[in-house]
DNA sequence: CAAAAAAGTTTGACTACTCAAACTTTAATT
DNA sequence: AATTAAAGTTTGAGTAGTCAAACTTTTTTG
């Protein structure tokens, strides 16, 4: 088994891999994302590649093996279904639970993980609209598109929040904004690089591309 | 905080220092407990002394200082309510949650522990009987004494079973032996240090003194 | 394209934890 | 009381993870 330190490593991997363009990682962000020193992240990624866990040249990029994914997806799978757990079960705050699995996620045995699954009625997302990958590493992903992508009167049904920042969510749910809750773009306004959005018996809120662009939404 | 391998030690320390009549533990048996060295035991003594979470002496015997003592009560108390959650919510088997909830215990955050505590309705025990220490650091022991020293046609009802061991756990649930379940005395047999019991409802079965000191009960 | 900045690597050192094996002290037993 | 066994300690070494700081390579930019 993994350790819980090199548990954290994949998944940071995978959502840097993820996120760029050439589907590489770089020491860099790996070790600012880690909290670590740019060396002890190089160190860390030698043993990794040592474990065939990742692919990686010395001052190259660095990526998966199918190895490292299997793993990555197995974390995830761990992390969501506590985060539903907190929020459905325990009534935690949608802005905490993050943290909080953060640590749970490495103490789930497959067992626990199974009955905590099957209790919750095996969700598909998580409470932030994370899709929660299946016992078997199988992912399905909604078809969606950005907030920040949608034009004026187009009504919308939130999907997911693509930001797991504690600010950021609580910001969210103040105004509303949680995956199901349909919402009508009022206006786009490119210069101002902004748009206004409306839900359901709320005062309409305005949003910079870059926080639209962290919620995804499906045109109703 | 502690490191998970300090509040195993603490736990360990704890159990140790309940069992001996003086009160004291020694490095011998903490060392066989955890599985490591008797070196390894040393060493981590003096560190656990040098944090002032233990009193020991070079070659003598070694105490939990009040500060550690609160650290194996919380340990316990985490560990108690996990084992509560798995068996009445996740349906887990009783002979099997010990094990898990060792893993989860140390991952516990004060706020989902409240939470757990809480969506739990505040248990007094876990499903061995063991109580539950408060958050403060309370615990309240049901007076009860062992099935050991029961007289023939006693009857009496079981408050807690006193061994973690997954294989007697299994036997003691297969003999219907569980917290709040009803026991008639039928015979005693000081001779072959055994006796016998019946459950309503159940064949009568027969147990040595060192199996029915493990069971304990209140007489009703 | 040369200089500066950024990214990546190496080295030496540190903490936490562990073992094996030699050693010392205490307790048990003859 | 002397010997042996058990309990406890010390030492030297190893793994996992970390940092600071010197260093090298790559990328950016004036």
């Amino acid at each position: 088994m993994a350790t819980e330190t090199v548990e954290n490593y994949i998944k940071a991997l995978y959502a840097l891999c993820r996120e760029s363009p050439s589907g590489e990682a770089g020491v860099a962000r790996l070790a600012q994302e880690l909290g670590v020193t740019k060396g002890t992240a190089t160190s860390m990624i030698k043993r990794l590649s040592l474990a065939r866990l990742v692919k990686a040249e010395p001052y190259s990029g660095i990526a998966l093996t199918a190895k490292g994914n299997k793993i990555a997806l197995d974390v995830m799978r761990r992390h969501r279904v506590i985060e539903t757990f907190l929020v459905r079960i325990l009534k935690l705050d949608w802005a905490d639970v993050h943290e909080e699995a953060e640590r749970l996620e490495h103490a789930l045995s497959p067992r626990i993980l199974d009955r905590l699954d099957h209790f919750l009625g095996r969700p598909s997302t998580d409470p932030h609209g994370d899709p929660i990958p299946d016992a078997a590493g199988n992912v399905s992903e909604a078809r969606s598109k950005p907030l920040a992508k949608c034009r004026a009167r187009e009504r919308v049904c939130i999907v997911r929040i693509k930001d797991q920042n504690r600010a950021f969510l609580k910001f969210a749910a103040d105004s509303g904004f949680m995956p199901g809750v349909n919402l009508v773009v009022q206006s786009v306004s490119p210069q101002a690089a902004s748009l206004i959005v409306r839900a359901a018996r709320r005062k309409p809120v305005t949003l910079s591309q870059i926080a639209a662009a962290k919620i995804l939404v499906k045109v109703i």
